[in-house]
DNA sequence: CGGAATCCTCTTCGATACTG
DNA sequence: CAGTATCGAAGAGGATTCCG
């Protein structure tokens, strides 16, 4: 398995040498949210054969992108995380993110979705244009989803899992809703009305969060 | 040709279904130097075959990202260049041109080398950390490579083929010397005597752009 | 059972030849 | 000059099997 490259002296050539092939960028995008083991990687990947996988992974390390690490006991789990030099790449994961934005249908098909790739999106959006005074932790079940989004010091993160503190917001609900109130086409209000939402704690610092989600507006090709 | 898709509705997942096939993004980055005719893209990527080209051109063109032009007589010679969707790409492809730079070995082997793919990083170094008080218009001229550097208004520029204005400065050399001279190893004033540049204009405006032309370091896989 | 290597089919790529 | 047509080679996708 000789790697392909463009044999061409250019930072860019070089970084699509390592990242442009198929499916490596979306591998970097689920290793943003926190390591993840092979077969979740896996299930967050449909499409993806075992093989081509294995490849990918093993291609990301030896270009010291990605490494092999191991959960703490009881766990004691082999995972895949970034490196520091994987971890650079996320700003250039957002910016396209949100450059790729604009160009997503409204209506997602029968395309797969996952709440925590539109709270990566966020991530972005609060990024590059602040997130005001919303701080906090906020933990999210959509679904079978966990994750957990901070906006305690730095800069905002996704994390997929439970946060290790208690948070401060805790919400659950469904994805359909947790799009809709992505894309404000839902308040919070309503949601708790129709029983699609249910918030733990300070409900109020939902309402913040959200108002700092103006996600890009959607232009067709 | 249906085009392919990760089929996810994510930001980054429907950016790669527009620029994550091979040689797509190489494209774009020739057109962020301005306008260029379907036999200069294909002269500056080789390997790339004239099928793929089109096709790709034609992918990007339904994105809305490049667009066909006509050169304003007497040329009136059609060309692809960037849509304003494709210009917002600019920043990325710098951001990724730096990441991938750390990965470039030291020499370049036998890989083709461009002078304005590395001017594209030094932009890239100015847009993010300043261009200090430097300022003009760099014409230059590398083997049978033209293109120059604009610093007058706004964000540091590449462009090919020569200005529409007299240039501030105008520097001939070769790709060695070039690539000399941006990495700090060479300085400009050894590289007149030894008779490897020539500078027409103010010389100490090319010590001054050289001198705000640190890229980073690169460290080895 | 999770983490991969193997096999096989299908699509895409890359190079050359060809056409308006 | 600007592409289209063609074909062998390489890569992707899916199922299955192998290892620990």
């Amino acid at each position: 398995m000789t790697t392909r490259s463009y044999r061409q002296h250019c930072g860019l050539a070089r970084a699509l040498d390592v990242l442009g092939e198929r499916w490596s960028l979306l591998i970097v995008r689920e290793l943003t949210f926190g390591p993840k083991r092979y077969r979740d990687l896996a299930d967050n990947l449909p499409g993806l054969g075992t093989n081509l996988l294995a490849a990918r992974l093993r291609t990301l390390e030896s270009a010291g992108v990605v490494g092999k690490g191991v959960l703490p006991p009881p766990a004691n789990v082999q995972v895949y995380e970034l490196t520091p030099r994987g971890e650079q790449l996320r700003p250039m994961l957002e910016d396209l993110a949100l450059w790729g934005f604009q160009l997503l249908p409204d209506d997602g098909g029968d395309d797969l979705a996952r709440a925590a790739w539109a709270a990566l999106s966020m991530c972005a959006v609060m990024d590059r244009e602040g997130s005001g005074d919303v701080r906090g932790t906020f933990a999210f079940e959509v679904e079978d989803e966990r994750f957990y989004l901070s906006l305690t010091a730095g800069e905002p993160r996704v994390r997929n899992g439970v946060p290790p503190d208690p948070p401060d917001v805790r919400v659950v609900t469904d994805l359909p809703t947790f799009f809709a109130l992505a894309a404000r086409r839902l308040t919070p209000a309503k949601a708790l009305r129709d029983d699609l939402l249910a918030v733990d704690g300070d409900r109020r610092r939902l309402d913040a969060l959200l108002a700092v989600f103006h996600l890009p507006a959607r232009a067709p090709a």
